[in-house]
DNA sequence: TTTTATTATGACCAGTCGGTCGGTCATAAT
DNA sequence: ATTATGACCGACCGACTGGTCATAATAAAA
């Protein structure tokens, strides 16, 4: 029998590659012939893992994703306390874009591929199934919140959720494009606080 | 002599047609020969009036923030109270990527440019600056709540100026995603509830 | 060793890209 | 009527694109 190569995982390899060309200079500019020899290999083989090149950006986001997610777990995996996790999440959260930037980059691609393409791809459907999942985990904390009487009763959990996630997702990337001209660290406590004390 | 053309007038032109072409495909994407077939020129005129395809992504930001300005500016300029000024600039601010999709994919694509390029481009100063002048000018409204008494005094308008604007800004991207499953209406009058009270 | 199914390859294809250039055209001043 | 000049153009360039395919390499089974 022939060789056997586990094409998942090469498929997860050349990925990875991938987004780190893409974060720099996006996915439309970065082509086959560039990821596979960055990879080493040659550009036919390219076509045995990926049928084409929007393929490669449907495993990039599944790959993108779960990196995501499993460092933001991280960070708030030893956490009891649910509204010490919800100002986690705006921290850190907030802050996954200095440390994950390159991610953060090819998110930003994805979402503008996703949005102008009007057909529903199958990474635009990933997207948003990933901003889905994220709201309602954390709906899910702001409920563990308010069974704690941490806050107040009649909260909209699930605006909550949103707002937070946007505001997340706001400051990551105005941060990106305004580096040290906005504290993270100033601004999240102060609104924390302010958040806080309108939800009891 | 030869009859004299407004050259900037046409280079405005020129970016507006593009704008609407960058928002389907991407400013990559998007060829000159397509731009200037839009337009109804030959490929070569464009070249009278960009030095390059780079300096007509410049044109096309100014284009853009004139625009979103504009809009925004009329939304709240007959409104008196800075309070009242602030959830407009919240809710009409999120509902805007409604109004203005084209402008706001747009937005995205020179954002991931503009984070990924490392050079100091001119595209990218003039979006630093944007975001810094609609910061200070939101800054302003909340120092302005503030001499009335209807925020706390001791509020930190800067922090206050820059979670609107990421929360604007990551609510607009969101429901760009999200579409209808994401009534900004519903979210924004209760964060504002929620802002309000913790910021009295 | 031979066979055989799978993996790996890079020359090749038709087409597109941004950008240049020589030259035509329309107009307004003379 | 002549002339000067900016506006306008599309053929052309070298470089590159995503994708194909005939062929070569590989390694387990016979």
């Amino acid at each position: 029998m022939p060789k056997i190569v586990d094409k998942q995982a090469k498929r997860k390899e050349i990925a990875k590659t991938a987004m780190n060309l893409f974060a720099q200079k996006g996915f439309d500019s970065t082509s086959i012939r560039e990821i596979t020899s960055c990879v080493g290999m040659g550009k036919g083989s390219f076509y045995d893992y990926f049928k084409d090149k929007e393929d490669l950006l449907n495993e990039t986001v599944h790959v993108l994703f779960s990196e995501w997610s499993t460092v933001l777990a991280l960070k708030i995996k030893d956490v009891e306390d649910p509204l010490m996790q919800l100002q986690l999440l705006l921290q850190e959260g907030a802050k996954l874009g200095d440390e994950l930037e390159q991610l953060m980059i090819v998110y930003i691609d994805i979402w503008r591929r996703s949005v102008s393409q009007k057909d529903n791809s199958e990474y635009s459907k990933t997207l948003q199934n990933f901003l889905m999942d994220y709201k309602k985990a954390i709906a899910t904390i702001v409920d563990a919140a308010k069974a704690q009487g941490k806050i107040r009763k009649n909260a909209d959990s699930s605006a909550i959720a949103t707002t937070l996630l946007a505001l997340v997702d706001g400051l990551c990337l105005h941060r990106m494009i305004l580096k040290d001209k906005l504290d993270i660290n100033s601004v999240s406590s102060d609104i924390f606080t302010i958040l806080l004390n309108g939800m009891k």
